[in-house]
Parts: C-alpha cells; structure tokens; sequence
DNA sequence: AATTCACATTAGAATTATTCTAAACTATTG
DNA sequence: CAATAGTTTAGAATAATTCTAATGTGAATT
C-alpha cells in the first residue's frame, strides 16, 4: 500500500498538479500488484463503488490521456468499440481470450525476436504490437 | 475487369442474394489488383462518386459486416475511432503509418516466423496478428 | 407470368464512446 | 492573500455504429 506522497511526487515531476481526481485515479490504477488492463468505463465503474466523491467522466477521460502521454499508461491496438489501456508499460504484447473478451499479457521474453525484414523509405518503427487471439480448444 | 457474373456467382454460393447493392460493393472492394484498406467512410465516399443509385450507410455496415463474416474481408486490430477493413485476406500483418493514418501490408514472408513460448490452457492460437507503428524517420 | 415469402434495403432514430465548451474551481507562485 | 494558469465539471456536440420497422425484391412455387 502506497501512500499518496508517492503519486503526488510523480504527477508533480510530470508537470501534473496533484488534484484529488488524480490522486484517486492513481490508487486505482497504481496501486496494484498485477498488470491492470480496463477501459474508460470499467474504470468509471471502480471510481463511482469507492467511498470518494464522484469524479466526472470528462476528468477521467482526460486523465486516463494525460498518463498515456506521460508513459504511465499503454493504450492497446485492439478491434472494439471501446479503447483498452494498460498500467503494464514495459515493452510487451498480449493474447486477446475472444470468447471472455479479455486480454492476457504476453511479455517480450515470452516470444522469440520477431525481425522484419520489409523497409518503408522515410519511416522508422516506432513499435510492434502483438495480438495472440485465442479461441477455445 | 471482372464481370458481374462472378460476382453473382459468389454471392450465391456464399448464401447471399445477389442484389444490385451487393454488386456494386463488389466491384468497388474487388475488381482491383492491390489490396484495399478502407473505412466504412471511406467506401461510402467511393460509392457515392460513382454514378450508380445511392446505397445507403447502413446496407454499406450490413454488407461489409456480411463479407467479413463470410471470410471475403478481414478487419483489422487498430486502435481508432473507426475500423478499418481490408481486402486481403491472406495470412498477413500491417505497418500503420501514424502520421498519414495509412496502412501498409507486410507479408507474412517478410518477417521472420514467430514463435510463442507462453500457452494458455484449455485455449488454442486462433490467429497472431501483427502491427509495426511507423513514425517519420 | 403471377404469387408468395424470406431475405434485403432504407431513412431516420437510437445508442454509445469520445471530445468539446465555457464556466466554476483550485494549486501554486509571487 | 491575490493573481494566474492549470483543472474539473456538466452538459452539449460529434461521430461511429446499430437498431427499427416499413418498404422493396430475388427466387422458389404455383
């Protein structure tokens, strides 16, 4: 259990204020052992069954994008109605479970270097992400 | 330039009445020699400059949901606000050209085979898809 | 060729995720 | 403690997609 002088350290030396939404919002999120994968909604879900006062949709909306932009979070290339993010931040990939709607993480150590042999003049890459689907056996 | 027949033939066989609508998709989505990435927009703008009647937006979902199903397009894993679909249906990745929003296929020959060291139980790999963001070098 | 009916198309409404707006609020700095 | 720049907020706006229910049409049957 964190406490809160932790996330206000790093929103501060992000160049975020540390408002109480935030705070609030990186319990949730950070203050967790295992990797968290959600959407907007899922997230509005935990904020709105917790004691504290209600933080807007806007707010979350806007915070969920202020920590992908400051690294804290990864947003997932997947087909969905909905965006997923990730607290896993570290070079990673995941299997997508079609029938439970629900992704897995699938680390880089886990898969054997993938080399790609196709150039694109004037781009470089900037990342490769990896989607496993599963099906049932 | 394929005739219609072709077309006719292989919406029968797949179970779909071939109607002008259907057609007109057809021709637009497969009488070309490339692969064709689209948006649900993008084809609508396509259909709606050409001189035939009108088809309306949600015949263009209905038909292009239909195709997919019957294995005639695949869509594909990107975070957007829209889904992209795309023609090519062979076993095959994609780059994403982050500034013009464009997709580029890689061939599965053109990246070194992947292996997966990870297994989930009681799941099997139903497919692995790859996507390589490019940013401007 | 007319009849029938299941399948298709359609316009527009409904739904849903996300972004925008502009007013009220608050953390920080001087 | 006043000023200000960054935040939060409710609600409106936008935009992709799906739904609805009325009308149209392919194709099998008479």
């Amino acid at each position: 259990m964190k406490n809160n002088s932790t996330f206000i350290d790093k929103l501060r030396s992000s160049g975020l204020r540390p408002t109480k939404q935030r705070i609030s919002i990186c319990k949730v999120l950070f203050e967790r052992r295992n990797t968290f994968h959600f959407t907007i909604s899922d997230l509005m879900k935990i904020l709105g069954s917790k004691g504290d006062e209600k933080i807007s949709l806007a707010t979350v909306y806007n915070t969920v994008h202020a920590f992908k932009n400051k690294g804290y979070l990864k947003q997932i290339s997947i087909n969905s109605d909905k965006s997923y993010f990730d607290t896993n931040v570290s070079n990673h990939h995941h299997f997508f479970d079609e029938n439970k709607k629900q992704l897995i993480d699938l680390e880089d150590n886990e898969i054997e270097k993938i080399k790609i042999r196709k150039k694109i003049p004037g781009k470089k890459i900037k990342a490769i992400e990896i989607l496993v689907k599963l099906s049932d056996t």
